[in-house]
DNA sequence: CATGAATGAGGTTTCATTCAT
DNA sequence: TATGAATGAAACCTCATTCAT
């Protein structure tokens, strides 16, 4: 019989230590040499696994969104509020920050490879779907008001977010969880309160 | 006897060439030579401006981030809306469009190259007091209201124009001016809808 | 416990998959993987059989010198003519077409490769052997006249029918059986006129 | 101005240098280093005169067909016979011993590679035009006779030549030059007494 | 015996950089 | 200054071989 290997896990387990690696020191130096030294491996042993660079990169991207649904998922289950299952979403833990410098490094890349700019709008089609549930619990709970249109919310969410997120990589000192938490329950706030204005009657901009 | 080359002229023009190869074929795929072709000239000829590649992207950020600014002023001088001024940096145009697809291409080299984290910084800074004064003018003209913290509020914006970009950037068959527009300016409403909120007795969420 | 299997039998099937394999992608591109595929077995399980690829390889070329002869002999067995036994080992079958393609592999294999070189002289000079043996049986029953040296015939007719072998497989359209046929004809035809003339008073050439 | 260096010559003497190597070690062993190595540069250098290794090698095959057809050149414009003419293309000399070695690499080669079987077929119609040509002059120079199909000829002389290159290129020992033109003559005497015969009264094969 | 995971040694290819002209 | 040939250092990829199970 032959060494026993869960095919599967080990895959995975590659694509991670990619994510953690292209995480570290960024898309354009991450080698093949240094996913295999990451994982223990060789890199002929990777060979076994994905076909080529390109494959295991791909794989790297799909499992960063997969682990970043699993932690929005994990505070879905807690009964979390909207702003803190977003929150997942931002670079507060170190896996999180870890999971958005993936996200960041493939943004990048799509430009000019269409692969990953394929790659790149079926995941936001699976992550748009993903927020846009959030959204509609939110306005079930009474959170958000109703006359919202949810999938646009979600849209306009995302890029808040996203947006969020880029300047937290960038200047984590300065964008402590605090003040990202704040930026976002503003954002939250106002989305309440200009669909509240619109219902009422008064004074609405020139 | 020396040709007569005007140095600084010539170090801006292989700069732009380097951000229209950068926009087309992405970072990992510009090389020197690309970019020579693009301006008529040869690797070597580059050498003479520029020590090294990376001090040549550093100038193609840099270039990037000056036009963007250019076109900014340049709606400014036309007494254009802040809404009018910020959907410049979305990418409406095809020059826009190339200036965000090297910013975008920029941000995930940031990951793991302290040099071009530091310039991203740098420009961010820059960029953040531009939009800045963008919002203190929108407030003295009454568009938005005075009881806002400005800084805050343009990194905000920014923020939610960032995230616009991307999406803007990979679907751009959904995501035209118009969309872009209209969600840009429900964004400004609510900040204004929320100050007003604010200023008068009224509910507040829990 | 050992698992019963007929080492001779298994050795022989494994260098059967490598002949058809070479036949298919040749020798470049003949990986122990694609063998071991094509014979349902894994590469770890030719190690058993073969010490190396060269000896496999080796197993291969010998494998198909045999089959070659089999052809032939098969053919003898119903009495055929000269022409029709060599026609045996011109690509007009998808076996034979196999076959040659295998020798051709190994020809070009041999250029550099003393061991190569080595087993291609020995299988030549079986195939000498075998070749003059059917020109004596050809001389005994009159289709070829006595006066010929069998063995220096024997060459002739290996390269003339080796030559046009190339021929058939880089153009199997432009040599179609018939073809073949009738050039082989013809040139038997000739040892036979040729013989003749020698042996009559006539002209000669100066 | 740059160093000054001849393009075409310089690819020329890249692909005269794959040439000797296949010969002398065959095309497996035929690596970029190895080229690289004979003609005192490196593999980059060779990267700026063919876009990869197979336009090497397709280089190198027309470059050994050019290389045939000038000695047959040379001899014709001697005025010398046909016999003498072919002879060229044997491996009489070190020169054509190496020309030949390098075909039969590439014949090993087409299997399984479409580019270099067409590449074949072209330098196969090619020669097939001079030989026949040389025929044409053989037949106006009363050395063959007129009622022959100087194309089907052409051909068959090409198998009967290759056959014979083969046998000489594998056993040089056994297969001097004396042999060969013996064995070449004797093929060519068939061809005028076969043609005579055939225009006189006399008995036929069965 | 058989498996197939893993190794590790090349090989090809790409490119920033250098430098003779 | 400008050229572009050449270098040399990776990087990716392939694959024969080994070996734990």
């Amino acid at each position: 019989m032959p060494k026993i290997v869960d095919h599967r896990e080990r895959r995975r387990s590659i694509a991670t230590a990619a994510c953690a690696t292209v995480a570290e020191v960024g898309l354009e130096r991450t080698t093949l040499a240094a996913v295999a030294r990451r994982c223990a491996l060789t890199t002929g042993a990777i060979a076994h696994y994905f076909p080529n660079k390109d494959a295991l990169l791909d794989a790297a991207l799909r499992e960063s969104y997969r682990r970043q649904i699993e932690r929005m998922d994990a505070r879905v289950t807690d009964g979390a509020s909207l702003e803190t299952v977003m929150l997942e979403s931002l670079p507060g833990s170190a896996e999180s920050r870890e999971l958005m410098q993936v996200w960041l490094a493939f943004w990048g890349r799509a430009i000019g490879d269409v692969a990953t700019a394929r790659a790149q709008r079926r995941v936001h089609a699976l992550w748009l779907k993903r927020v846009t549930r959030e959204i509609e619990r939110a306005v079930a709970s009474g959170r958000l008001p109703a006359a919202i249109d949810t999938s646009e919310e979600a849209e306009a969410l995302i890029a808040q977010v996203r947006g969020l997120c880029i300047r937290a990589l960038f200047e984590p000192a300065n964008w402590p969880a605090t003040r990202l938490a704040a930026c976002l329950a503003r954002y939250l706030d106002r989305v309440v309160v200009s669909a509240d204005a619109a219902s009422l009657p008064g004074r609405r901009r020139a």
